[in-house]
Formats: structure tokens, sequence, C-alpha cells
DNA sequence: TGTCAACTGTCAGTGACTGACATAGCCTCA
DNA sequence: TGAGGCTATGTCAGTCACTGACAGTTGACA
């Protein structure tokens, strides 16, 4: 009666396991929710699910750790989805690509890997919360690299000579924590906001970079038909250098 | 005859405190450097300049803060003297220079404010430790939003309706932080490798997001004459999307 | 069913960090 | 120059994240 349609492969000792560690992942991220992050001790997550402090360090080897479980699954989608793109498409394109694919899976709420509805709190207690941020960006750092190195073979250059590579990436990744800081300054997080905001920060990757910066591009809304820019002339100076 | 050229305006007890504050980074940083970040404890720190471990936290809140004087000295070098870049500049120009500003000032080793050599090694100490890496690359946020501002305020721009700002600024700390991984895995820190590093990464930002990557740009070494690429081809797609 | 291995709890300890309180020393002003 | 005030410091106790060691419990499997 209560056996599972799909059949359970993994013994009792594996459920339990699983169980005890979604357990605390659910506690965990609802008390930091509700109380705050550096509010919430280990202390309190464990007896939450009834098991003690060293239980919960075996699970996840920092407090830290708890909070990233599900951005750490978006992430690995991100980069598989990466690796699966077709090698016509440009580096930048690819990335852009696999970053859509990521969020149409997230668009399927309570899907089997991301929960897009408490993902999206996570994401801003991440972000609003100092320690978590720090810890974050080194993340986003190591995931950096990985990706570097799958557009240097993908684009058979090598990652030691050619700085394009990390280059893009690094580019690629401080758009999207642009657009993640006006997302988190925003007043009710929806998925829908924040892929708008990134493609539009993608879309005004150009522009920014351009030596002279109009006053027509840029702007987070269409202008209300302002007046004709009073400056037409191009900047003196070029962005490249002697 | 001990009295310093330079007359103290300020009073012993400020002396003192200088000098404390003084003794606690140089003892941090000699045997951070000597056996390590996570290896040396505050109460080391505090004991070689026999003051107690409290006295520590007086000066610096966290054991990270004592790493990063140098880096702060250097970033508000930076921030000053792009608030002086003259206005014609273009933002991604205007930042370069104030970069090579700080360069050249800490090219002038033993000056006032940074010494160069023991700030090359703290560079790597900081970026080859976890804890030390992530919290610099938060503070570097906080830096990048002060240095987005100041960039609207000189181009005439809203910083919460125009995306640029916020975005060359994200994308030139980028291409620093991605000269700086490359610098940091070389061997002897230099300051004139980490100088060419940064331009060449700046010099290619623009063949890295473009569409198609001919196999000739991006070098880090100039190649040997290789053959021709054999591809001539541009990419079908394009960075900018639909 | 008994043995082994994995999971867990308890305990003690380290290290970063904080608040409270008392003391010692510079500083100011009469 | 000396009294009083303010400031820097030390001591102490405590919290919290995190770890190693050891012992007990329980699923796995022959």
């Amino acid at each position: 009666m209560e056996a599972p349609a799909t059949a359970p492969r993994t013994g009792l000792r594996q459920r339990k396991k699983q169980r005890t560690r979604e357990d605390l992942v659910e506690a965990g991220i609802r008390l930091f929710l509700e109380q705050g992050y550096e509010q919430t001790t280990v202390d309190q997550i464990a007896a939450a699910v009834e098991v003690s402090q060293r239980t919960f360090f075996r699970y996840f080897a920092t407090k830290e750790d708890l909070a990233f479980g599900a951005v750490i699954v978006a992430e690995e989608l991100f980069y598989e989805e990466l690796c699966r793109r077709p090698p016509q498409e440009s580096p930048l394109t690819a990335l852009r690509r696999a970053a859509r694919v990521v969020h149409e899976e997230m668009r399927n709420t309570t899907s089997t890997t991301v929960d897009s509805g408490l993902h999206l709190s996570v994401v801003r207690l991440i972000e609003s919360t100092p320690s978590l941020l720090a810890a974050h960006l080194r993340r986003a750092e190591e995931l950096e690299e990985r990706v570097a190195a799958e557009l240097a073979r993908r684009e058979g250059v090598d990652l030691s000579a050619d700085l394009r590579p990390r280059l893009v990436t690094a580019v690629f990744t401080a758009a999207c924590r642009a657009a993640n800081r006006v997302w988190n300054s925003e007043g009710v997080p929806s998925l829908d906001a924040m892929v708008q905001l990134i493609e539009r920060h993608l879309d005004q990757l150009q522009p920014a970079l351009a030596g002279d910066w109009g006053r027509r591009a840029g702007a987070l809304e269409e202008p209300p038909a302002s007046s004709a820019p009073g400056t037409p002339a191009t900047r003196a100076d070029t962005t490249s250098e002697e």
C-alpha cells in the first residue's frame, strides 16, 4: 500500500539518510528565512530534526553548505546544459542559452530538482547575508573555472595560453551578478523579473563597453519618448588603448 | 634628538595606538605568510605584540580584517583616482587609467602608503586562502557599487534606471579578477607581470565577446607564427539575441 | 541469527568573537 | 601640579561553529 510507484532501489539505511538530509535542509532553510541566517544556530536546526549537532556536521561540512543545496543543483544544471550546447553557437551565446534552459527548468515549479518559489527566497537570503554572499562568490569562482575550461575545450583553444575563455566567463557572470543585485532590491522576488533582468543586462553589455554613452541606451524601462540627446558627438577617446 | 621631523601633532595616547596597530599588522602578516592564515591564531598574533586577545579585537573586528589593510588602501586610492579622471574619458578608459595610477603608485616601493613587495605576497595569500578570498570578493562588490555610482554621476545617468554603470564596473573587475587568477598561478609574484596581465585582459575584452573566435587573438604570448587558421568563415550566430 | 559495517550520540576541546567589569594610564583644566 | 575624567587595556565568562575520539545502535548480508 505505501510502497511508492518508483521502486525503492535503495535500502532502508540509504532512505533514512536521504530523509534526514531533506529534513535538515527543510528545517534549516525555514529557520533561516524566519529568523535570519546568523540568528539561527546549528543546534536549533539539529534539534528541529531531532539529531545531534555532530550528526548535522556529518551531513554538511559547514552551516553555509546547508543553504547552497538548491543553488548547487541549478549551477550543475547550467554546466551540463552548457556542455550540451551545439558547437556552432558562439561562447557568449552558448552561455546565454544554457542559462535560459536553467530558467525554463526553474519555471516548472516543484519539479524533481529545484523548488522555484523557495529557491528565489534562498537566493535573496544569500544575497542579503554577508557571510553567505561571500561564500557564494567564492563558489561561483570555482564554477567559473570549470565553465572556462569547457569553453576552451569546445572552441579548441588552450586555456593556459588564451585569455578569452576565462574572460567571457567572467564577463558573463559579472553581468548576471549585476542583474542579481538589481533584482535583489526589487519588491517581490519573481523568476520572470530575474530572467528579464539578466537578458537586459546581457543586451546592454556592448553599449556599456562602448566609448560613448549616448543618453539613449541602457535604460531599465523604455524611456517615455524623451527629448533627443543634446550631444550627438561621439567620444574622443576609444576603449582600446595605445 | 629623537623628535621626528614630522611634528607629532597627536598625543602620546594616539601614537601608542597607532604603534600597536602597526605592530599587529606586521606580526599578523608575517605569521600569515610564514605558517598560513588558517594555521595562525589570533592568540599568537596578540602574544607576538604582547597584548591581550581582547585588545586585538578592539583594533580589528575580525581576523580577516587584519589582512586587508593594504588592499583597502589601494582600493581607496583607485576610487579617488577614478573620481579625478577627466570627464571626456569614456567610462572604461577612466577605470583603466585609474588602475594605472594605482600601479604607478605601487611601483614606488616603501612609499608612505603601500609597501609593494609585501603587498604582492598578501594578494597571493588572499587569493590562495579560501576564507580570505571569499571575504575579499564580497568587499570588492561593495567597492563596485561605489564605483558604479561614481560612473553614473560623471556620465550624468541615473544609476537606478541605467544598467550600464554597474555593467562596465562589473566587467572591469571581472577582467581584473581573471587577470589575477592567471597572475596567481605564476612563479614569482611581480608587479610588472600583474600590470601587464591586466592590460592584456582588458585588451582582449572585445575579442572575447566577439561572436567568432578566430584562433589568432587571445594568445597570452605572441604565437610562434602558427599556420593560418583553417576556418576563416565567421560565426553564423551573433552575440546579441532576438 | 550472528557478524560486520555504517550511522549516530556523547564528550571534550579548539578557535573566533562578544559583553561586562575593573584597572591603569594619558589628558585636561583648574 | 594635582585631581578628576576619559580612554585603552586586561580579565573573565560565555556563545557558537567545528573537530576528533570513543562507544553504542542498527541496518545489511551471509
